[in-house]
DNA sequence: GAGTGGTCTAGACCACTGC
DNA sequence: CAGTGGTCTAGACCACTCT
């Protein structure tokens, strides 16, 4: 194919572009089924390999999903919404919820995998603690499903200063323990004094490594969201960091904010 | 391949792996050139398809680039940030700043292919603006560039019933020119009597069409980001609705906000 | 068992890059 | 002009799904 323009495009991609246009106009729906290799090379007279090349396009794009042993299907998109700002008010933390349970319309989180250890985290996530290097952390990872599919894996740090001296409170405890109790650890935080008051979110995409691919049971052709986020105190001290991985077909993700 | 785990993956899957811990670990850096497809078939004694999709794999990940005649690359990834909150702050427009001054770093934008016309908008543009349908609505589109480089298109709505019986003052005038004034459109939009107070963004994520690809100038494996904002005036009335598309591979998005 | 997609081989011609 | 990636053909064997 030519750099720019000029002469006509790759047949592959005339046939994905064939392909692409009858799913946007609704020829194919959701779920359908598309024509499969066979169909392709008859239909237009292409080697095998040809008709494989173009619907990989549009597998990589994220529009289909091949089925072994059975056919290439129009893929399925219905988004969660996440809300930003709203969901991490004090209210429904200060109130014995968590937060996740704001997110979800009427489809509820379930959780899975919770693992609570202590490790010395990459670099990134200590300067976002504020903490020097080599210092160590607790960590408390766990992935979220709805309708008993994967959807975000999350990872989230704290300091073990923010209870030195009070190893045996607790809210110290809880916060080492799988269930954090009522409001989760943001309400323990808030008994040890450094309740959350500002966060900040940074959200960055990119295509999955093989292993998230796995664990969120990503098919080919979808990117991942990547939400960093810092709560701070009042007095603006880092006191977590949390680094959620999101299916980026599962989510829309939504802040509100006033000029 | 198998369905789940068992035997060994697929020879073209081993030799993408390789590469991509060679790639990570360092052994090769930002912009390197990977071995390239005849180096592969040598090294591990495969048909050039399946070196070929080994690299594929890298390509589709967004870890590599191919420059045709010349070799693979190494991809490099150095993020704008875009701050949510901050830069649309009322301190900003109201003086005279555009808003994408506050954008990047020390790299200025440039603007390009300004078009300002009026359409009759897609239903969730029509929506958002609380219009109803077949309403008409002026719309302005531009691109970014960053370093010569494109990073993002712009699509912005703006209902003319908001100018209605004053189509031919300054602000409603400089509403549907190419040059909007200092403060931009929501400068005159104040002026108008419709000051935005209020912003809600939403972010999807997804896999470029192949137009968007080739205005953003995307490699394979790049995904987009997609941001719809609506502007409220104080009073909650939609004013504006802005479509953005990013190159993902290009920002990170930042947003701030209190519990 | 027929049909599907997944992997792989061994060729071919082309357009482009870089020396 | 030698080397690179881009496209394409014509086969092959396999694992899986569906009926």
């Amino acid at each position: 194919m030519p750099t720019s323009e000029n002469g006509s495009p790759p047949v592959y991609r005339e046939i994905a572009e064939e392909l692409r246009g009858q799913i946007r106009s609704g020829r194919y729906a959701d779920g359908d089924r598309l024509p499969g290799e066979n169909t392709l090379m008859e239909h237009h007279g292409v080697a095998r390999a040809t008709a494989r090349q173009a619907l990989s396009v549009l597998i990589n794009e994220g529009l289909a999903v091949a089925v072994r042993g059975s056919g290439i299907y129009v893929r399925q998109f219905r988004p969660l919404r996440r809300h930003g700002a709203r969901r991490l008010s004090k209210d429904l933390w200060g109130n014995g919820r968590a937060i996740w349970q704001t997110d979800s319309d009427t489809r509820g989180y379930e959780v899975e995998g919770l693992v609570v250890d202590e490790v010395v985290p990459a670099e990134h996530v200590l300067r976002s603690l504020g903490l020097d290097p080599g210092n160590p952390a607790v960590r408390r990872s766990r992935r979220y499903l709805v309708e008993g599919r994967p959807v975000q894996s999350a990872v989230s740090y704290l300091s073990p200063l923010l209870w030195a001296g009070r190893e045996d409170s607790p809210a110290a405890q809880r916060i080492r323990a799988p269930d954090s109790g009522p409001g989760g650890i943001y309400a323990r935080l808030a008994e040890l004094g450094h309740a959350p008051a500002h966060f900040t979110e940074e959200i960055r995409v990119r295509m999955p490594t093989p292993e998230e691919a796995e664990e969120l049971a990503l098919s080919p052709g979808t990117p991942v969201l990547e939400v960093a986020r810092t709560a701070l105190t009042s007095d603006h001290r880092p006191v977590e960091f949390n680094e959620i991985t999101m299916d980026g077909s599962a989510y829309v993700l939504q802040y509100d904010f006033d000029a």
